[in-house]
DNA sequence: ATAATACGTAACCAAATGGATACGCATCAT
DNA sequence: ATGATGCGTATCCATTTGGTTACGTATTAT
């Protein structure tokens, strides 16, 4: 696949499951690098890559605090994900409800 | 990135844009694969791998009309998604909130 | 029967992804 | 001042991803 773009959006970055876990992590508040890495088996600038691409997309913000940097929660962006996937709620509640009269009328 | 298991969640299958097109397509009825293919500036060969990792995932469903193939959407399984951006939903609504008071209170 | 159509799959390939290790630079503790 | 801590970045590498062309097969048209 020559592909010469990449695909930068929020749908690639919550892709990944360890930045979902991190952003997972983050609903629960703020927190520094080291206690992120700390939770996964991965080694500390793995994390700080996908911190990055998290923070490039502004899904999270960074803030420094002496040699530490917190990083905190940012969900406006991920907007666009519940934006996309909102129409096919009404899909899948269709088919529920679909597959409850069949059963009624069983 | 040596790693042995592939992913193979939704979230993978949604990250890839075309893959989005082809599910908002079929939102608007099923469609044979020419058709879908013939809407992107791709190989039909290449839709019909998006089409099979979505079909894997049970997302799209296949039924067999003479030569063709006809893909039909099956969103049961975009649950999943739904389901992990609600929680986030509220944050940003409470973010929202926060903006809103602090606007006003100037 | 033969050709055309509608697909899937195989083989191949460049680019992107996500990991590791090694290093550098602030900041805090002593 | 010196060492330890917290973190980002550079480099490297294997795997995955997503595209292509070539081919095979079942179905329809002639």
């Amino acid at each position: 696949m020559p592909q010469a773009e990449q695909d930068r959006s929020v749908f690639r970055a919550i892709a990944d499951p360890t930045r979902r876990a991190i952003l997972d992590r983050l609903r629960q508040g703020p927190a520094p690098v080291n206690e992120l890495a700390s939770a996964f088996s991965q080694s500390r600038p793995a994390i700080s890559k996908h911190l990055r691409i998290l923070r490039e997309l502004n899904v999270v913000s960074e803030q420094r605090h002496g040699r530490e940097r917190v990083y905190r929660l940012e969900p406006a962006e991920l907007k666009d994900i519940a934006d996309w996937i909102l129409p096919y709620r009404d899909f899948w509640q269709q088919s529920l409800g679909n597959l409850k009269s069949y059963l009624e009328d069983e």
